[in-house]
DNA sequence: TCGATTATCAGGGTTTTCCCCCATACCGAA
DNA sequence: TTCGGTATGGGGGAAAACCCTGATAATCGA
């Protein structure tokens, strides 16, 4: 009874570097699959059906949130625990109502994924140090909506209202008042700021 | 004549992976410390003397290019491999005017890193794929001068020119022509392009 | 069905930034 | 010593962003 495991991460040195700690761990880990984006996450969890994926959040294209959703309908036994970087209170939240048993910081020691990984084997969920916290302080989100998503990424791209209007056929008018409600839902006035806040949430990259 | 290695890197899953992926390479590396930013890097080489040290460059607190400036100090025969995540131009140049004498991707895969190993015990230098034409391109360097770089960090931080001015003790003129300089020379014209700059030269943080 | 939110756009004004040209003073390298 | 870069500032104008009020249509959940 071998414990099927994919591993989804930008980085491949990462990917190389857990699979390496996992097959250490125990002679009965099996690693069949990783993945760069949450794409291939997608195309693994349909293939392959691991009993573990372990899953950055911020990556390139589709985030570790949006494949979560997913997969848990084109496979819905897959179980996903997050290993990523930012313990930021959205993406706490956004995985763990997407379905993700688990939820770790890569700072964190070895030791806890590989707990995460028995708990979560065990049907049971595992949230790394303050992740419970985090996912339960706080409250209320800030629910920006698709349109206004999406021109905080471009804002964060640094492209100005113009540019903006005419990408998505509005007039500037219509963007600025977009700019205005995102400031006013994030309490954020600067574009530096706004462009921090859109790094964390993965809108765009560094 | 065992090789003898220091891995450097804010997150601890990745030192651990590093750590497991050479272990499983060759019995004869033996990990000698593990640090999780530049001050850190800079105790260790001091006290463990490695023969290599694989260092991250963006850190908190002291970044890697100023550890392996101190190191090349205390402890000259320390030969640094930068393992990064960013392939920015002065990150390059930082780091190999610092005395490093290889640079790799976490993109890359763990080949990379026990060939550019092999090299750098040789006495070579290593740099993975594409660095030897960042390192070459461009030809002079994006180099801010300190106040323009004290501005940068203002403008990521969200500051208007005239808070900057107050904070500062300038005219606002002053500043505005310390923007104007610092977008002529970053060839960047947007605060969200020029925020983005800023977190990868680590000055500022998302 | 009804109110809240979203998405769209306008007029009109203030603030901030951007972009010219310009000047002075200092410093260090060629 | 002259030239390039740095640091400091000014005048003046154009562009962009910010802020207010107000409007209409669609959608959506209670």
């Amino acid at each position: 009874m071998s414990i099927r495991i994919a591993i989804i991460d930008d980085h491949q040195l990462v990917r190389d570097g857990l699979a390496s700690l996992l097959h250490d761990l125990d002679t009965d880990i099996e690693i069949v699959g990783q993945g760069a984006n949450g794409a291939e996450a997608v195309l693994i969890a349909e293939q392959e059906k691991p009993d573990i994926m372990l899953m950055d959040v911020a990556m390139p294209d589709i985030n570790g949130i949006d494949a979560t959703n997913t997969i848990r309908e084109v496979a819905p036994d897959v179980r996903v625990i997050a290993v990523t970087m930012h313990a930021e209170r959205s993406f706490v939240t956004g995985m763990l109502s997407a379905g993700a048993m688990g939820y770790i910081r890569k700072e964190s020691a070895f030791e806890e994924i590989s707990t995460a990984i028995e708990e979560v084997i065990d049907g049971r969920i595992h949230l790394g140090a303050g992740i419970k916290e985090i996912a339960n302080t706080g409250g209320r989100t800030d629910t920006l909506s698709a349109r206004e998503t999406e021109v905080l990424t471009m804002i964060a791209e640094g492209k100005k209202t113009r540019e903006i209007a005419a990408e998505l056929f509005l007039s500037e008018k219509t963007v600025e008042t977009h700019r205005r409600q995102i400031s006013r839902k994030l309490k954020i006035s600067s574009v530096a700021e706004l462009t921090k806040y859109a790094i964390r949430r993965n809108l765009t990259s560094v």
